[in-house]
DNA sequence: AGCTATTGATAACA
DNA sequence: TTGTTATCAATAGCT
């Protein structure tokens, strides 16, 4: 129905492919809505063209869902029992990978421990042993740096007591040139909130 | 397309719109064999008339379920009803736990543990502590047991010993009565395979 | 995207 | 249902 017949095969010239595509696309789609008018079928069209680009037409009078439910009835062929299968199947996995590290870890914390042979027992120990020597580690590793945040501490508060008396010598300067109570108290309970910041900014919040 | 024009609503006439129906949805289904081929588009159709009898097509370079996979994708709408949203939320949940034992177990193997704090540290090395003096109990509980059997079997083999002494005494008397050397033989190799038992059947297969 | 010659689909009828 | 055919609708090849 053209200027010429066509056979029906793949049309090789991408361009020309296309622009039939989208044609025949309006026109199948039409015809869809036409049979679902006219005979009060039920139509689900799915269209993918190679772009990826969906379209589709689904009878007002129905839904995609009920359709397939419809479509799985009149086939007998599984749609999403099929789907829930690999689903369920997931699951399995899942659980016991999960199932053998639950053992693992009762293991390792030397419960359920009676049905291990000596060597079983033995390689326990040794993992356990790992790990408690990992961790001595890491803990002499903390108090060291620890005891250096704390020697920090000190000389920065040290070097904050020279600063605040400074201030204070300052003060009764400015006291004795007229500055009224007022100010006098608030210097002296707020002396330096935004002019001092802490040399080690944080560093206490890795401990 | 046809003797006469028609407009696009419902036929009322029932045998005539069974016909239109049925001529009307081998156009359609032409079609979508056509458009399929021709731009190798992927086609879903499917089509219940009045009666509820089903026709399909579905391009064979698919099949429904990836057709249906493709338009969730498309259109963000799960088909996949409530039933297969528990089950994602199942794995999700059990994948959830996964991660967290895995994590605890690398602790206490003393792995990634840069990122704990001291009391942290503190909890993991108590329970690797636990785990240990757990295994350790068990261990020299399993010594004492092979210890036990060790003595038990050497109580055995002595009383062994003592029946194969007698029953060699027992042999030499029937010797002496005429017995043949087959018969000598056999005895001296196998003496009392089927006639004793262990004391404590299988009880080292517990270590 | 439009146009139109031509093929294809189909409404009415048998 | 199926077949025929006059007609209408879709679209292939061009612009």
């Amino acid at each position: 129905m053209g200027r010429g017949k066509i056979e029906i095969k793949r049309i090789e010239n991408q361009s020309s492919r296309q622009v039939t595509y989208s044609k025949r696309r309006n026109g199948i789609l039409k015809k869809a809505k036409e049979i679902s008018v006219l005979c009060d079928a039920k139509v689900s069209l799915i269209i993918f063209g190679n772009s990826g680009k969906m379209h589709e037409y689904i009878s007002p009078s129905t839904n995609l869902i009920e359709m397939l439910d419809q479509y799985q009835q009149s086939t007998g062929k599984k749609l999403w029992d099929a789907k829930h299968e690999n689903l369920n199947n997931e699951i399995e996995r899942v659980k016991k990978e999960n199932d053998s590290m639950q053992i693992e870890l009762r293991h390792l914390k030397g419960e359920d421990i009676t049905s291990l042979n000596h060597k079983e027992l033995m390689v326990l120990e040794d993992a356990l042993e790992r790990g408690v020597s990992s961790i001595r580690d890491r803990q002499s590793e903390v108090m060291k740096i620890k005891r250096k945040i704390g020697q920090m501490l000190e000389e920065e508060h040290k070097q904050l007591q020279y600063l605040c008396h400074q201030q204070e010598m300052e003060m009764k300067g400015v006291v004795e040139n007229g500055e009224d109570a007022f100010q006098r108290e608030y210097h002296s309970h707020m002396p330096f909130a935004f002019r001092v910041q802490p040399m080690q900014p944080n560093l206490h919040e890795r401990m």
